[in-house]
DNA sequence: CTAAAAGTAGACGGTCGGTCTATTTTGGAG
DNA sequence: CTCCAAAATAGACCGACCGTCTACTTTTAG
């Protein structure tokens, strides 16, 4: 029988996230965990959403691992039980970001309530926003990756080029729907321009972060959507 | 009165370009060198040449001084002679990398021989080839230091932004002449839209660096110009 | 001849990544 | 109830490498 108060003790010193706010009280305890107590903390989601900050505002070679787990409270004995090397980490991290940004771009181009080009506006926006919330400071995952490329394990480049593809099939299908609506000119490349898009994309937000400004982002999407052809 | 024998002495040892590839034979003799070689070696120019190399190719912080003074054979002990760290090689190579560039973009954008479009695709036309002469292992290094800027002493960051400016007063002077010449709608923000031209441009650098592939700045180059109001 | 200038040698302390062994605690089989 | 396996932490250890500094060597100038 487990009590109420055991549970709590078993959790009280582990981090806890307040809305974007990490907030780490750290200390673990050794030895095999209380069973009530696996499903809620997961330190392995943990180190992936530690890592993930890691990764959008300094990159994966910066990136050491002791941060990482400082910040979670998980002590680097542990790292190997969770992660079979750090490559291995950082793919893990590359792959919870590619899913979570999937589902935000989806959010947005999907939402039938706005016409297909508003809905990509609606994304800059959205985007625009977090990277402002977030002091400049992170960037975008993979564009930082795909600058790292040379430096990376080799694995990381297919990897990399494929989220940038399904990206752009996301753009490129949206782009179609504004071709059915009369938004976009029924002969243009719908997967060039949606090419182009994330091509610029990254050029932004690299930009806007060295500024420290969402001047270059505001910049893209006025001219990027007054160049698309009518 | 020195003979033309020592001078070779002096010197034979010393790393020699052929064309791009850098041969080092290394080997530096102790002690203050003679005075007739003082003017024909010059290793404060041979570590920018060198660090350039690693600096666009792997970024500020993963370059080791190590290999950089090992590729052109000064001793780690004599780095310190030349520059008086880190962050001050990195300025000067930054310094020397933006001259070279600010007169390639002069080349191209002031050669009357082209209209003022057909120039800045001639710019876009060497600087790709240029990136594809070295395996794509080569990027832009003002996109490459501001991508990792939060990670680098601050002194670089207003550097950064303004390299930035300088290319972009080139890039709306060119486009203003385009407008003279009619290629260009009488109306259009050409600061704006120069702004635009480089943002895009570093992702496209990105991009061909991450797929090996001059794909992405071909496109770059074909929509950019699509997009210009006529 | 000598002292300063010019440049080299390499040690030094620090950090980081990856690994390994020991230890602690719980779950489960009998 | 016992005892071993499973789950996880503790943290030392090693090699690599990074940036800096001090001591040394050789030449030049006067």
């Amino acid at each position: 029988m487990i009590s109420a108060g055991f549970l709590q003790f078993a959790l009280y010193r582990r981090s806890v996230y307040y809305r974007d706010m990490t907030i780490s009280t750290i200390k673990p305890r050794r030895g095999r965990p209380p069973k009530a107590a696996a499903k809620s903390h997961d330190a392995r989601a943990e180190l992936i959403r530690s890592g993930l900050e890691h990764l959008t505002e300094i990159g994966f070679t910066a990136s050491g691992l002791d941060k990482i787990l400082k910040k979670v409270g998980v002590p680097k004995g542990s790292f190997y039980f969770y992660f079979s090397s750090k490559e291995a980490f950082g793919h893990a991290v590359l792959n919870s970001y590619a899913n979570y940004f999937a589902k935000k771009l989806d959010s947005c181009l999907l939402d039938t309530a706005y016409s297909p080009l508003q809905r990509i506006c609606n994304f800059v926006e959205d985007a625009k926003q977090g990277i402002a919330k977030h002091q400049f400071k992170r960037g975008c995952l993979v564009g930082n990756l795909g600058q790292e490329v040379d430096v990376l394990p080799e694995s990381f480049r297919p990897v990399l080029v494929a989220i940038f593809e399904s990206w752009q099939a996301r753009i490129a299908n949206c782009l179609h729907e504004a071709q059915l609506v009369g938004e976009l000119s029924a002969d243009a490349d719908c997967a060039g321009i949606a090419e182009f898009f994330w091509v610029g994309w990254e050029g932004a937000v690299s930009r806007s972060r060295l500024e420290r400004s969402t001047r270059p982002l505001d910049r893209y999407l006025e001219l990027f959507t007054q160049g698309l052809p009518k």
